[in-house]
DNA sequence: CGCGGATTTGAACGGAGTCAATCCGCGTGG
DNA sequence: CCACGCGGATTGACTCCGTTCAAATCCGCG
């Protein structure tokens, strides 16, 4: 798994609705989150934004701004956090001493991609249903993987939230978590979700249409 | 600017239509265009798929297969390419041996991960007009970069994998192009393009809606 | 020439968006 | 303690953009 540890820094705390970095800032360093959420949202000139990735803990994010030495996106907590800022100029001297670190460093820029892929995927060839059933496996997935029930969980994002990631509008994401609902796939009540039927939900993926 | 001379490796030749690595494969290098042009595809398991990337001479792809050691999309080349084939076990010890190379490489982690977060902007958020334009701003851009007339190219890409790196069916696209001729924005003819109004055509992405 | 794939174009359809009303939960202040 | 306000969520009715289906044309190539 993922840790710095041994970079010797320490976590910092941040709050609610506050910003990592904005796009444009100049870029520093990378971040793993210890505890809490972030989206991370790209902007349109016109103001419309699409939020292009939701981390949990243990995921490190921020690595859109080596590129240019400037961040493309912003990053923003959902919830009052603590997170390891990893100073980017660190991070290299580990790199350098390290082919463990550097190992490492490689394939979490690989898992990034390769969840871009997967959103891809996901924005140009499913629909709206397939994208809600995807998104909330994907969930389920990785609260399981730090060791929290995989069946049941909260929605960090709002609706809207949601639907941005997705590709869709809220009263889509709304409209279809009634329609699960309904067919008995889920439960939820606000924010907290309860995956009743994971079969059913994988089936609306992988069934072809017509 | 993206050079492995130093690797001493030599390019190979590939034919049009050719895999390069399909998903599931055991991953093993990474790629570099010299000549020609290549796209990758994921891959639903229902048969839908998905062109998730185009890339060009000097363009630097494969990186997907680094996270898991095994590809998750396939890459195949569009026209009779010459490619400069480096095996990740090479790629990471001059990594280990250059401070250059390693930022170098961070960096080309990077840009793949804002091309790909440009990419979920479009697919998210733009609406098909939007999304075909800023696809022919691109490509001209990266016309310019390689020293190629940035005002008229070829399309690499049949309709429908236009369609489909955009989100959209190939019908879609050719009615676009044919209204952004009919209102002087480009000719089309086949697969050559030449970009008639450039500033009409960003105007389309900056406007905003409503 | 003639075939097959790519492209264009039209007509009709439908899925998701838009607009609007209402509800709900929650914090805040009278 | 309760009224109020406010942002988030739900639901319905209608619209519209992009898809689907279909037909015609183009074009490269054996």
């Amino acid at each position: 798994m993922w840790d710095l540890s041994l970079l010797g820094l320490s976590d910092r705390r941040f709050k609610e609705g506050q910003a990592l970095y904005r796009s444009g800032e100049v870029f520093d360093s990378v971040y793993v989150i210890r505890v809490g959420f972030v989206k991370t949202v790209a902007l349109l000139e016109d103001g419309r934004e699409q939020v292009t990735g939701f981390y949990m803990p243990c995921e490190l994010f921020g690595l859109d701004g080596i590129a240019s030495g400037r961040h493309r996106i912003d990053a923003v907590v959902l919830a009052n956090s603590e997170i390891c800022v990893v100073p980017y100029h660190r991070l290299k001297s580990c790199q350098s001493q390290s082919r463990a670190i550097q190992n490492l460093l490689n394939r979490m820029f690989s898992r990034e991609i390769v969840r871009e892929q997967h959103m891809l995927l996901m924005l140009g060839s499913m629909r709206a249903e397939e994208r809600v059933a995807a998104f909330l496996l994907d969930l389920s997935e990785r609260y399981r993987e730090l060791g929290f029930s995989a069946s049941e969980f909260m929605l960090r994002l709002t609706r809207q939230e949601i639907g941005s990631l997705l590709g869709l509008k809220l009263e889509t994401v709304s409209r279809i978590f009634s329609r699960f609902h309904k067919s008995g796939l889920i439960e939820v009540e606000g924010r907290r979700v309860r995956l009743v039927n994971r079969e059913a939900l994988r089936l609306i993926l992988v069934q072809s249409r017509t």
